[in-house]
RNA sequence: GUGGGGGUGCCCUAGCCCGGUAGGGGGCUGGCCUGCUAAGCCAGUGGCUCCAAAAGAGCCUCGCGGGUUCAAAUCCCGCCCCCCACGCCA
């Protein structure tokens, strides 16, 4: 959500930022005259609550002392009916004003490039050498069924289609990824988090676009709770309403959890295998940090996550994402890329954004800079993807795949696999 | 799930039965005092509006939402959360 003081403050930067999404500047105009309405009716309740107020303190004291209060009690009479109108036009502007900010995408950072679709993205930089004139080289759906380590047919009989059955070293592989990433993160700082796996309406509302209610995420019926479709949203929430201390940021959560998206609007897409799921494991980093530092932070989550692809040695490329493709509520937003060998294409594995002061809003956190300093200042928040597995374990399928079917185990996971360095096909 | 007890400002707590300016203690910050420290004393300690700003004034905030009333922390209804016991349970 945007913020209405800087938005009165600073009205040309939320016009241009608006612009840029394609969006009219006028929406500005519109949120300032409303935000100026309800600022005329606030001042006039208020009037009437203080003459209220010392009413009922005179009539407290008169009725003490046994004197007359008929004169008072009209005048409180006519006074509430008076407040009861004006108060219900306040609480409509004010919701009318709240709507149309709620609405309203983040502006975006001078950076992010223009554009509307995918071609548009700008390579930041690439890594690794991809495998492309091999040949034989197999996808991981045909992989799998040669090692038999997945077992999409009964998955799909107990679940439904985008789902799967991991079996055996493929468990271990999973299970590996999650664990090498964490340590990874927890040597950096990170406070290791498993957080709950659904929440409340109000946290969601305050961190995904409202699209995502309906394409992206998954009620539980007959309570107010939606599954997460990231370990961004619970972790989000963590501070919500809170002033946080300054001298404390940034704070850095790393944390590991199932997703869970519907993928509606993806019909017809990676339809095969357990690259496209409903649900899958991720390790997520999330910070919360002050303004200043949001855009060094924003650099530091990518390359983190740049860390752990060149430790599997799987080859990438960061693009900047373009105005048209960035969702509402990031002002910039990297994704890594991973070269995918079957394919012949780089496919997304990270997404990395700094949302900055636009969920914090939302949710009600601040901080200040020391205990004592009067001023509160909303915090930047930004996530990324430290590794989601399942669509790793894809790109290491491809990518480590051997020409008798077997597939290498990168090295740095190792230590993590039980002494288990390559997948072998079962029937050998 | 049942029974009981709770939710009051940064923390703890009084007030609730019996409606009328939310009181006390602690912490922290600043000041006064003081060889130093401690103690003591004073002030401040959430959100918002008016105001160019400062100063000042006011409004809101007793878990959340309704209701009754001239007036609600207090009375009534609904909901949420926490603690204890019992039940159920991986």
């Amino acid at each position: 959500m945007l913020n209405i003081r800087k938005m009165r403050q600073d009205p040309d930067f939320f016009r241009r930022g608006l612009s840029r999404r394609g969006l009219s500047p006028s929406l500005v105009d519109r949120c300032l005259e409303l935000d100026a309405e309800r600022r005329r009716y606030l001042t006039r309740v208020q009037e009437l609550r203080h003459r209220r107020n010392v009413i009922s303190q005179e009539l407290a004291a008169a009725k003490k002392s046994g004197k007359d209060v008929s004169s008072m009690l009209a005048e409180m009479k006519t006074l509430a009916d008076e407040l009861e109108t004006l108060e219900r036009r306040l609480d409509e502007v004010s919701e009318e004003l709240h709507k149309t900010l709620f609405n309203l995408p983040n502006i975006p950072h001078d950076s992010v490039p223009d554009g509307r679709s995918e071609e548009d993205n700008v390579v930041v930089r690439s890594w690794g050498n991809p495998r492309t004139d091999e040949e034989g080289i197999m996808d991981h759906v045909d992989i799998l069924q040669r090692l038999g380590l997945a077992d999409l047919e009964a998955a799909a009989k107990i679940a439904g289609a985008r789902f799967y059955i991991l079996k055996d070293e493929l468990v271990i592989l999973n299970l590996a990824l999650i664990r090498f990433a964490l340590d990874i993160l927890s040597r950096k700082g990170f406070t290791l988090v498993q957080p709950p796996y659904m929440i409340q309406r109000r946290i969601m509302e305050g961190v995904v676009a409202f699209q995502d209610f309906q394409d992206m995420l998954y009620k539980v019926e007959g309570e107010d709770l939606y599954l997460i479709g990231t370990a961004e949203h619970p972790i989000a929430g963590i501070h919500a309403d809170e002033v946080l201390d300054g001298r404390l940021l940034p704070l850095r959560y790393a944390g590991v959890s199932p997703c869970f998206r519907r993928e509606a609007g993806a019909h017809g897409k990676d339809t095969k295998g357990i690259f496209r799921v409903h649900q899958f494991e991720k390790v997520e980093q999330f910070v919360f940090c002050k303004p200043s530092q949001s855009w060094a932070e924003h650099e530091a989550l990518i390359r983190n996550a740049e860390e752990i692809y060149q430790a599997l040695g799987l080859p990438y490329r960061v693009v900047n994402i373009c105005m048209g493709e960035l969702g509402p509520i990031a002002a910039k937003k990297y994704d890594l890329e991973v070269w995918m060998p079957a394919q012949k294409k780089y496919r997304e594995l990270v997404s990395c954004s700094n949302c900055t002061d636009y969920q914090a809003n939302r949710l009600g956190i601040r901080y200040r800079e020391e205990p004592h300093v009067e001023e509160t200042e909303y915090v930047h928040t930004l996530n990324s993807t430290a590794i989601a597995t399942e669509r790793t374990i894809v790109a290491i399928l491809e990518n480590y795949q051997r020409r008798d079917g077997s597939v290498d185990i990168p090295e740095v996971l190792h230590p993590y696999t039980n002494g288990v360095t390559r997948l072998k096909p079962r029937n050998q």
